[in-house]
DNA sequence: GTCTATAGCATGATAGAC
DNA sequence: GTCTATCATGCTATAGAC
């Protein structure tokens, strides 16, 4: 938080956000790496950090069309160019590949959260910029959070209750701006829990029905305009 | 359409509601035995259909669980109380099950949603009861929504595209109201898919979200009275 | 109409060569 | 660090007794 950074509003557009996030990714995955607590045998770094990365994405890829479950670590082994052998050395088990591709996600969608609310402190153009940012990291990352909220249910209770934790994270995150502004006036009296879920229903729609939207020509900026007029309907006071 | 219908507005209480669906479902269900299309082997009606039901149920209860990939044949077995070779009496494979339960579902909602929305005209009022409806639909029929929410990616094509289909259907009936209410001057003019969308998506989080809303002691009525608000709010022209 | 028993196969995981 | 070969298990589906 340095007072003097001079702070644009939003995330500015995609493609440039779309680049920040894809570096940090690779930051992120090396992090995780050289903490060494998902137990990755492979110890050199310039192989195991790319291989980490195609694993994760073929295991995005794959789960989204067939279901985590019906995806076999055969297909997964085809993919990345492993063999299974080579695929378990850097995996335990099928279940840590999940804990691995959570932690990934989280931690990224946390950061860049952060990183583009930081410095905005006008309710409506901090809940704008929300919006916008959380549509724009579910389109960059449209696997992952797809994955994330897809598989949640079936997965074993830890990694499920994390998955759980993380939406209402985000929910919590949301449901503050508008309280916020309420406290100040510029929103109406309504529960800001319940406008809170509102605002994520509209934003997870983005992700989890992007056939629709792709088949509609809507673009991201498009429907973040709407989003944005949504809330701003539902939630000023006329 | 009997012009001379007394027709009160909204489905009225959910207790009410539920008892007719609970009819309903069983009507339908012989129905679809009587018709013969999915190949069950069991003649006696007598036990066909008691067990059909069960069998529907159980799969749509480990199926919300665990997954339908997940769910083996052994376990719908022993939770109908039949066994494996009994259970192969009333399906050809496992893929029928969800063709059996896609159809009943499907046939069941269709037919609900235009009971309820025969003789209301006002766009309005029109567009509350269908929200009402939608609402008190998934609630009873939980089970039955979330799965052919969740499950239609990992469907084969031709069951994907039915459980697609459905959707767009639904949307559709919004959008349909939604275009009414312009022409007769009630609505904002906004593009009704989109609007008809973001109605979807909030009603959909009410059974997809079922664990949270019931955490916070979030009741039906209380749920969709904040759709409909939300809804007027944002298509009322002000 | 329902059962038991089993065929046939794909899966997750590991051992050991290189 | 990666491969091939293999194990044990659990699955869908069927055959045939009752």
């Amino acid at each position: 938080m340095t007072g003097a950074t001079v702070q644009s509003c939003g995330p500015g557009s995609l493609t440039a956000f779309r680049r920040r996030v894809k570096r940090s990714m690779e930051a992120v995955c090396r992090a995780m790496f050289r903490e060494g607590i998902h137990g990755v045998r492979v110890r050199n770094e310039r192989v195991a950090v790319p291989n980490l990365v195609r694993i994760m994405e073929a295991t995005l890829a794959v789960a989204n069309e067939k279901g985590f479950a019906a995806m076999s670590l055969r297909d997964l082994a085809g993919r990345t160019g492993l063999s299974m052998g080579g695929l378990y050395a850097y995996i335990g088990s099928k279940e840590d590949l999940v804990a691995l591709i959570q932690a990934q996600g989280g931690r990224q969608t946390r950061q860049v959260m952060e990183a583009e609310l930081e410095g905005v402190a006008d309710p409506r153009e901090r809940l704008r910029t929300a919006i916008r940012t959380h549509l724009y990291l579910s389109e960059v990352l449209r696997p992952w959070f797809f994955f994330a909220y897809m598989e949640a249910r079936q997965l074993p209770a830890r990694l499920r209750a994390q998955a759980i934790g993380m939406e209402r994270d985000t929910e919590a995150l949301f449901a503050g701006i508008i309280a916020d502004g309420q406290r100040r006036g510029v929103f109406r009296e309504i529960d800001p829990l319940v406008a809170a879920g509102f605002v994520k229903a509209v934003l997870q729609d983005w992700y989890l029905k992007h056939g629709k939207h792709a088949e509609r020509g809507l673009s991201v900026d498009a429907y973040a305009e709407q989003v944005e007029a949504l809330a701003m309907k539902y939630l000023e006071d006329t």
